[in-house]
DNA sequence: GCAAAGTGTATCGCACAATGAAACGCAAGG
DNA sequence: CCTTGCGTTTCATTGTGCGATACACTTTGC
């Protein structure tokens, strides 16, 4: 075996290309922007087409379809009405922001993202994504990994900085990890935006294993660092108990 | 022709098996889950993990990776440091949250999202999609549209109800697209969710082409309805000036 | 008005890429 | 110890995906 597949190659290189452009693309565009004859193209988009990923404007031009967002946040379909319940309480309860994620690489993925002060619980930004190392929820499910893991998954790219108090290096993440899992949770205080301050704790299922992480956070100072770990946390695994207790 | 290509249709299953599962998957898993060979899989799942869409624990066991959400989310890149910088002073300047997004078949593309209230700026939920008819942004692109596209969008699906005040038939969404155009700008008070409220302007480039939709929310009545016109809408206006005139 | 250039669409025979059965080594568990 | 399930590798076969070519049609330029 060398190489990819072909047609996965260009299966994807397709996808990227739709989605990285903001006006519909023209199948003679795409032909030349891919280097691929016309007739091998429009196959391809004939077929994502049929699938419902991609879709064509009036004039015959081609777009990505929401569709193709949803493969990768499809988790979102995952926070059930119970468990939803459970975050809008908590959310009132703390004053804080409530989002609930799992890790993805060096990245957190989000399942459900609830901004703080929304009276009405606003339910926004599920799929969205943001480092794990500068976060509170994901160091939290990074400490959930075999340090050896943790190396492997920044492994080339070494953790990027946001804020002057960002985690720079594997060691230092490393050493972080492993307080946070003596500890129990996680703080990130001011390690990705200056002013953001976040405590995140783990959501186990019942058979013990991590199903995700619960978030809290709170911009621009409203809430000390010290206040997360005697007001917050508390109240965070207190619902992470009730909602890893749900059946999934 | 007929039916998709095989291997697009057995990618696109692949990938979406692999994104619906918050857990890695082993080989054998995905194998029964698709009905095909052990050898075909792997190979699938080589050529994915190759162009790195896809990735492996250390237990051999394959998840989806950030790249994949990116193909869609692309876009966030378009946003030059000098659009973020217009995009924070508007936000602070109308202390609401501002958004910038495109329309993708029914829903919004948000590519830049700031929650109202982040003092230090907190970029968050690019990425994010919310259903077009019953946003203010989603409204204002629509009513780009002309009304024939607008209806083929919502075909088969009628836009569906969140709250008392959604627009829920098309012709009723056509008859408010049309003052929307009109008005310039585009209100959704509540339409997506009980007490949120949103206004939206349209962003043109210098050649006079939509690109993009600029939105400033307002979550818990913090800001009435009537405010949005007398004091947002016109500061939208003139950001949306500014940054349709910043070379793309 | 007519070229000319560009578009989307349809056809078709061939090459070879992709396929799945089968066999293998290995680790875990009963 | 045997069994079960896993990931990996090999291999001959085949039918799938390929692109050159041709066609109808619209848009553009003069």
């Amino acid at each position: 075996m060398d190489g990819p597949l072909r047609t996965v190659e260009r299966t994807m290189r397709l996808l990227s290309e739709l989605g990285a452009s903001l006006e519909p693309l023209s199948l003679a565009e795409l032909s030349r922007r891919l280097g691929l004859g016309k007739a091998t193209v429009r196959r391809f988009l004939l077929s994502l087409e049929e699938l419902g990923y991609v879709g064509r404007d009036a004039r015959g031009a081609y777009s990505a379809l929401p569709a193709l967002g949803r493969i990768v946040a499809q988790p979102a379909a995952a926070v059930s009405r119970q468990v939803a319940g459970e975050l809008r309480e908590l959310a009132a309860e703390t004053g804080t922001g409530i989002s609930l994620g799992v890790l993805r690489g060096q990245e957190v993925l989000y399942l459900w993202r609830e901004p703080p002060g929304s009276a009405a619980g606003v339910v926004l930004g599920e799929g969205a994504r943001l480092p794990a190392h500068a976060t509170a929820i994901g160091k939290i499910l990074l400490a959930q990994l075999a340090p050896e893991a943790v190396a492997e998954i920044y492994g080339d790219t070494p953790p990027r900085a946001f804020t002057p108090r960002t985690i720079v290096s594997l060691p230092l993440l490393l050493g972080a990890l492993q307080e946070i899992r003596r500890q129990g949770w996680a703080l990130s205080d001011g390690e990705l935006e200056e002013g953001l301050t976040a405590a995140a704790v783990p959501v186990y299922d019942r058979a013990g294993g991590l199903r995700w992480a619960l978030n809290a956070a709170s911009p621009g100072h409203r809430l000390a660092p010290a206040a997360f770990a005697t007001d917050v946390v508390p109240a965070l695994m207190r619902a992470a108990g009730r909602i890893g207790a749900i059946e999934s």
